[in-house]
RNA sequence: GCUGCGGUAGCUCAAGGUUAGAGCACUGGAUUGUCGAUCCAGCAGGUGUCGGUUCAAGCCCGAUCCGCAGCGCCA
């Protein structure tokens, strides 16, 4: 029924009699001649409707934006001053010989060719998508987990379901929860990832495990988090770090290869996450952006400014600088700027020195702090930023942990703006995280990764006895500083995840709630096993070239959570409610 | 929970204290071939909502809702 898309057909088909389905993207009239772009999602082609068969189209004079066309006609070549070059199908034309409307459409809500904003697009998702940025985006995604099942497939991979309908997890994000019917005043969780499932899995001899799997966190959305999302889950029994860090690493190698024709480096770079955040006060830095965290406080340990000297002599405190090339042009107010963003991050303040003349000593810098400064300190920081005449300095100091993540985000923010980002692919590995992180809200440990991540060390005790010591063997890849993927080897000895919760302080008793049939199941002869998860959105929305998830995804949802198309979350019936023996709690504000 | 930006015609935006404008869209007309054209004419909102201040409020203040960005949160 369908001979042919708009896209596809060229000057070789001329004389050829073919049929297309489209829309209707402009209708004009030229004195009795109608024309009509039509387009579908391979381009577009013009139809001619020739004055002669004018009776037969009188029903089609009505076609405008948008209808829904099926068009039957002769190709022909265009009259040569008509030719379009830029177009594909530019040096033909349809001559058409039927018109059928499909369906009429109403005046659009907004235009296609537009920048609408994104609460118009949202809520009218159905004409969003069919704007070719979208339909690009869409069909990118496609390529991507085609190219992606392919990859794993040939590895011999089982791509195996797991629930949806699951169980209520401690720690991690809030859960989504489903009341069920049958068991009243129960709830099922919608997974946060397959993560125990496929575990369970490696204990079953499905020892290549893969899922295209949804993921629910019912958490406050950013660009690159939706409460839904969409995350390739791999796991494999009997190996070790290295065999899944090449595993990943190949495939991600294989996939950009296939679907953006781009090589990344072979193999990846690596870095510990300690480093990671000397170097770039990130944990998944972005390698386009040249800039990096530099320690001063040797130089600084002996000076009267106590902002200065206090963390310079604090074994756990940081003072970093971080040159803006350039930067010796930035206004006052631009400087200010950059104070109050990361005030954000939680800094106190943002000193800073203008380089004007580097020979020049003191004399040769224009700042507030420099009077607090002598010769030397003066001398070392010059040296080890690295700052050329025209640059500007920013310092940090306070709380190591503190600096680096307000430099860190600092670091990004001039990437932007100074425009350094190199116009590369720069995939890292980030490795060696602390297993731990102490909370000093609830007074203590919390897993870094997830229970199930196993230590370097091999012995429960030494874990038990030095949490804060403890490195984990789990990884993270980042691409041009998004984290897209993550993972580890898990813990398979009943002992070591027994000496986990302790650390945790999961009772005995809960953890046999919890996860009674995960410590079960491990005393039955575990393999060895990790695995690794790969966030879909954000891998298609780095090759679409988006900032955010949406753009990659067909119906996302707003910074609320909600879906504005079909107008998600909505109140229900009391019927429904007192089905599932649910009350609803009025809050005083609503 | 917090911070910032935004909300004015169907859409994108403008507006200095009388009567809130423009482009696009839409409607009608003109045009025998151009590339989301052109020309003419027309239709169209009382400024997200609620409440204040003022002689006077899109413009100021307070609350609230919605969208976006970020912080917290996201094992």
């Amino acid at each position: 029924m369908r001979s042919h898309y708009c896209g596809e057909l060229n000057e070789e088909h001329r004389g050829e009699t073919v049929t297309l389905c489209g829309w209707a993207d402009t209708r004009r009239d030229h004195g009795g001649i109608i024309f009509v772009d039509l387009r579908d999602h391979t381009g577009k082609v013009q139809v001619v409707v020739d004055p002669d068969e004018a009776d037969a189209f009188a029903a089609s004079q009505q076609i405008r934006n948008e209808f829904c066309l099926k068009i039957a006609g002769t190709i022909r070549e265009r009259p040569e001053a008509m030719v379009n070059a830029d177009l594909p199908t530019g040096k033909i034309e349809l001559m058409a010989t039927e018109v059928e409307v499909l369906n009429r459409a109403a005046p659009l809500p907004f235009q296609l060719d537009e920048n609408a904003n994104e609460e118009i697009r949202l809520r009218h998702r159905y004409l969003d998508l069919r704007r070719e940025p979208m339909q690009h985006a869409i069909r990118l995604r496609h390529a991507l987990v085609r190219s992606l099942r392919e990859h794993l497939n040939a590895q011999h991979f089982l791509d195996i379901e797991t629930p949806i309908l699951t169980k209520a997890t401690p720690e991690g994000a809030r859960d989504y929860l489903v009341p069920s019917r049958v068991n009243p005043g129960q709830f099922y969780a919608l997974p946060q990832s397959p993560q125990i499932f496929k575990q369970i899995l490696m204990m079953s001899g499905m020892d290549r495990y893969y899922q295209i799997a949804r993921c629910f966190r019912d958490e406050d959305l950013r660009a690159d988090r939706q409460p839904e999302f969409t995350q390739l889950d791999v796991e494999m029994a009997f190996v070790d770090r290295e065999d899944v860090l090449n595993l990943a690493e190949g495939m991600i190698r294989t996939v950009f290869s296939k679907v953006l024709g781009v090589g990344l480096p072979r193999p990846f770079p690596r870095m510990s996450y300690a480093e990671a955040m000397t170097r770039y006060g990130s944990d998944k830095p972005d390698l386009r952006n040249p800039l990096e965290l530099m320690d001063v406080a040797e130089h600084l340990k002996h000076v009267e400014f106590k902002v200065f000297s206090g963390p310079a002599n604090d074994p756990l405190g940081r003072v970093a600088v971080l040159r803006a090339p350039g930067g010796s042009a930035l206004t006052r107010k631009q400087i200010d700027g950059y104070g109050d963003y990361v005030a954000q991050y939680g800094a106190k303040g943002l000193a800073w020195i203008k380089v004007n003349d580097r020979s020049a000593g003191a004399e040769g810098l224009q700042s507030p702090i420099v009077k607090f400064l002598d010769d030397a300190a003066i001398q070392g920081i010059l040296e080890t930023s690295g700052a050329q005449d025209g640059d500007l300095i920013f310092f940090g100091a306070g709380d190591a942990q503190t600096v680096s993540e307000f430099m860190g985000a600092l670091r990004n923010r001039l990437g932007r703006d100074l425009e350094l980002l190199a116009d590369e692919w720069k995939p890292l590995w980030v490795l060696d995280f602390p297993m731990f992180e102490w909370d000093d809200g609830s007074q203590r440990w919390f897993s870094n990764h997830h229970p199930f991540t196993a230590p370097v060390s091999d012995d429960p005790a030494e874990v038990a006895a030095a949490p804060r010591e403890a490195i984990s063997r789990g990884y993270d890849m980042v691409l041009n500083g998004m984290e897209i993927g993550g993972g580890s080897i898990r813990i398979h000895r009943p002992e070591m995840q027994s000496a986990m919760f302790g650390v945790l302080g999961i009772e005995a008793q809960e953890a046999e709630e919890k996860f009674g049939f995960l410590l079960e199941a491990l005393r039955y002869g575990c393999p060895p096993h990790g695995g690794i998860a790969f966030g879909i959105d954000r891998i298609a929305a780095l090759m679409v070239g988006t900032e955010s998830i949406r753009d990659v995804i067909a119906f996302p949802k707003t910074t609320s959570a909600a879906d504005l198309m079909t107008d998600a979350p909505s109140e229900v019936s009391l019927e429904q409610l007192r089905e599932l023996s649910v009350n609803v709690i009025r809050r005083r504000s609503e």
